[in-house]
RNA sequence: GGCCCGGUGGUCAAGCGGCUAAGACACCGCCCUUUCACGGCGGUAACACGGGUUCGAUUCCCGUCCGGGUCACCA
């Protein structure tokens, strides 16, 4: 089995280098994870700011899934986010393919060449062998038995065609890795297993194609979460073996979930039910806001920037630096994210704002009469997001049947019997308003309220319930009744005085 | 359990030997006001613990405790 050296000299003449190359490579699963887009993010930020590249890898060795609509997710999710790529499967690019399937073939021949370094050995033992040995030590490694097969032996297993795998040969010693956020890490080499490289499918595992694919890709920089920081040795000795100059490792702590219902704090997983970046989308949240919140969970701005915390994707561009990535996990905060959209939402332009929550109050709101982006106008300093919308303006198609007793409020100075003078006044004068516009509204009632010598909240206050039926309404009685229209209004009025009576 | 990593208010965090230990969210007051918001002002609240090193430790070292990760023919 002679190695064709070619063929790998041919795969290292395509390698890039002189520049920045970062890569986010997911899984297809069908979401994105709030920690995996902040790992695409900062993954890109570090490209954008070297002024590098920026390469999406699809690594979707496990088969058996509908993967065209994942990866349509994440193409999807990327460019809401802003998240642009310089090479990938859609684009292409020097170092292709960028599909791990299409890549299969290259995996075995890297595994060979490893084998013929003494760096890597078949290994012909059956799962249930492997059992028994856990078995009898459920923390034993593998006992390299069949790393003393002659090279006659082997070929007998070979010829017989017995299943094998490729495991990586890890020598004595330690291993010392460098991360860029966790400093110089050493490990005992006897922690370490002899990992499989290739399974006995014949496909790599995520490990060694991870290495295998970045190497060839030329990436510079591997961002990636700290549940890897373990296993990072092995990549080390894997690069080593290989005589591959080793990336440079950006590892990032893990994000957490603050979970409001439970008060308790644990890592972020689907599974839990803690929303994913589709999740937020569907409840109203902006990507924009998503982003800059997530860029701030693990990493902070430097110097006389610091204290920053709104950032536009060039401003981030600019300010990220790896020196700011925390070593620590942080917990996602539902109530800082809210922060963050809410102040992405009332930095809309009123138009922008009434485009995107149009579609949120016409879930409540069906009568065409009613102006939408009169109503977005009040929403859009009462929101935190969109989903919030639909239930706060529920009452402009039907006057909810609300209590008497909602017309009572000490601050307003208002109880009933007064409230009821105070629509008995209010009535005519909106009556015979000739114009009906926000303005003449205004001045009516609260020339009104002048005239009787009265604060406007004991005027304003049973107007807004006769005419909305809530304690707690987007915009005030002005607003509300040029909404509803003078008939509406005046309807409505009518029906709180009766309630009163 | 072995190994690895981490530990500043409830949360995100600045700090990188000397500070009254920033700032933001949340929370609590007050102001504004036509309800609620928005906005403005103010407030409560932290260096996990114990040893060192040092003239001096939040900062450096060690231990303890706590938290996380990892020990697959999964990625």
């Amino acid at each position: 089995m002679a190695i064709d050296m070619k063929w790998f000299d041919e795969m290292e003449a395509r390698i890039p280098h002189g520049e920045v190359r970062t890569r986010f490579a997911p899984s297809p699963t069908g979401y994105m994870h709030v920690g995996n887009l902040r790992t695409a993010l900062y993954t890109w930020l570090i490209a954008r700011h070297a002024g590098g590249k920026f390469i999406l890898r699809i690594e979707d060795t496990d088969q058996g899934r509908l993967v065209a609509d994942a990866v349509d997710v994440i193409y999807a999710t990327m460019r809401r986010c802003g998240l642009t790529w310089d090479e990938g499967p859609d684009v292409g690019g020097p170092v292709g393919p960028y599909i791990q399937t299409q890549r299969r073939d290259l995996y075995g021949k890297y595994a060979q060449l490893l084998i013929e370094k003494g760096c890597a050995y078949r290994c012909f033992c059956t799962e249930e062998r492997l059992e028994e040995l856990r078995r009898d030590d459920p923390n034993a490694k593998y006992d390299r038995r069949c790393l003393s097969l002659t090279a006659e032996e082997i070929q007998a297993k070979l010829d017989a065609g017995e299943p094998y795998v490729i495991r990586q040969r890890i020598p004595e010693g330690s291993t010392t890795f460098h991360d860029a956020v966790y400093g110089d890490i050493t490990v005992d080499n006897a922690e370490l297993d002899d990992q499989i490289l290739i399974k006995s499918d014949g496909l790599p595992t995520y490990n060694f194609a991870n290495v295998v694919d970045d190497h060839l890709m030329g990436i510079t920089h591997v961002v990636r979460g700290a549940e890897y920081l373990s296993s990072a040795p092995k990549y080390n000795l894997l690069y080593e073996a290989f005589g591959w100059e080793v990336p440079t490792y950006i590892h990032c702590a893990s994000v957490m979930f603050n979970d409001p219902a439970t008060g308790t704090v644990r890592k972020m997983s689907k599974r839990h039910g803690d929303p994913s970046y589709q999740d937020l989308v569907a409840q109203g949240y902006l990507s924009q806001a998503v982003v800059n919140y997530v860029a701030l969970l693990g990493w902070a701005p430097h110097g006389d920037i610091a204290e920053q915390e709104f950032f536009t994707m060039d401003e981030l561009v600019k300010a990220f630096e790896i020196e700011g990535i925390s070593k620590s996990p942080s917990a996602f905060d539902m109530d800082k994210l809210n922060y963050f959209n809410a102040t992405y939402l009332r930095e809309l332009s009123p138009e922008e704002f009434a485009r995107e929550a149009q579609p949120w109050i016409r879930r409540t709101v069906k009568n065409p009469a009613y102006d939408t982006a009169a109503i977005a106008a009040l929403l859009q300093a009462r929101c935190e997001k969109l989903s919030d919308i639909p239930e706060k303006v529920d009452f402009f198609d039907a006057l909810p049947d609300y209590d008497v007793a909602l017309f009572t409020n000490k601050k307003s100075k208002t109880n009933g019997e007064v409230s009821l003078e105070m629509l008995k006044q209010a009535y005519p004068v909106l009556e015979g308003l000739g114009c009906w516009s926000q303005d003449a509204i205004h001045d009516g009632l609260v020339g009104l309220a002048e005239t009787l010598s009265v604060k406007n909240a004991t005027l304003m206050w049973p107007v807004r319930i006769a005419v909305a039926g809530k304690a707690v309404t987007p915009g005030g009685a002005v607003e509300i009744c040029r909404i509803l229209g003078k008939d509406e209004t005046l309807r409505r009025m009518k029906l709180g005085m009766e309630k009163l009576q």
